[in-house]
DNA sequence: AAATGAACCTGTTTGC
DNA sequence: TGCAAACAGGTTCATT
């Protein structure tokens, strides 16, 4: 389900509803997901109390007392929620969690690409999945010199440079490709090419897709749930995304898609240079 | 160092 | 209709 308005409208449901929760018990399914546990992992948990859930890139990072934290990342097909302990298992659900009030989570994710492991609370900037990562895009620490500064240097088309979380976390494709738009840049423009004027530009075209998409409760996937399993509004107006074929919605030109790096691009011919 | 392509999986959509 | 190929939100690894 997400890109990061997904995984901050997630985290901004499930805060006020599992703070101070006590976790009672923690149920893996399967041993092969991307990030195996410890196997300790649910004595660790037990019994400790969450103080708080906060969110860097698109990892949910569940902060215990007195406990390792709990990260949990979606990848490309996961859902977290609650549900009644009885609904009946599906064959995706790899983890289940009960919580001393009675209520129950589950994580399910057919591709199996999302993950759970721990962290160090004291030590999370050092971790290794965390240590390489670029500035958050909504913090003011990405800007539009430091966007300029990362294209300069770059020998990639900057639809590829925006994808890649050393150089800003948490711009997936689809915004990706709806920031360029809204920029009037062309994926395949190689980053060098991008101009000072433009960086800014694009810079704020993209806290700017990120943060309405957010306050819209993140809406961009069609299998899209909140944490009670309610499916998006599909409220954010995407431009050219997933529209090959169809007119753009600013001059009607055929809008494009090329694969980039293994990925879609969308893109119009005329209003992005 | 930086960039690219393949790999990890299953489910859904598209095209013949 | 049926089947196979293409495609899908992300990250990571090996290879240049």
């Amino acid at each position: 389900m997400p890109e990061l308005p997904e995984i901050e409208s997630l985290r901004q449901k499930l805060a006020p509803k599992l703070k101070n929760a006590v976790l009672s018990k923690l149920v893996f399914r399967r041993a092969d997901l991307r990030a195996p546990l410890p196997k300790d992992a649910p004595k660790r948990l037990c019994d400790k109390r969450i103080t708080s859930i906060t969110r860097r890139s698109k990892y949910l990072l569940i902060n215990f007392e007195n406990a390792p934290t709990l990260v949990v990342h979606l990848g490309m097909s996961g859902r977290f929620f609650f549900a009644p302990k009885q609904l009946p298992l599906d064959a995706h659900d790899h983890v289940l969690i009960d919580f001393k009030d009675g209520r129950h989570m589950r994580l399910r994710d057919p591709r199996r690409f999302g993950m759970l492991f721990l962290c160090d609370p004291a030590k999370q900037a050092a971790h290794p999945r965390f240590k390489d990562l670029g500035p958050e895009p909504l913090e003011a620490e990405f800007s539009g010199s430091y966007l300029l500064s990362c294209c300069k240097r770059a020998q990639t088309p900057i639809k590829s440079l925006l994808m890649n979380a050393h150089r800003v976390v948490g711009v997936g494709n689809i915004y990706a490709s709806e920031a360029l738009f809204l920029s009037g840049i062309r994926p395949t423009r190689m980053a060098a090419r991008v101009t000072a004027a433009e960086a800014d530009t694009l810079c704020a075209n993209i806290k700017r897709v990120l943060t309405r998409s957010i306050a819209a409760g993140g809406t961009s996937f069609r299998d899209y749930v909140d944490a009670e399993q309610k499916p998006g509004l599909y409220a954010v107006n995407l431009n050219v995304y997933g529209r090959a074929g169809r007119p753009c919605p600013r001059c009607a030109t055929t809008i494009k898609r090329v694969t980039q790096t293994g990925r879609s691009s969308f893109y119009c011919p005329a209003c992005q240079k």
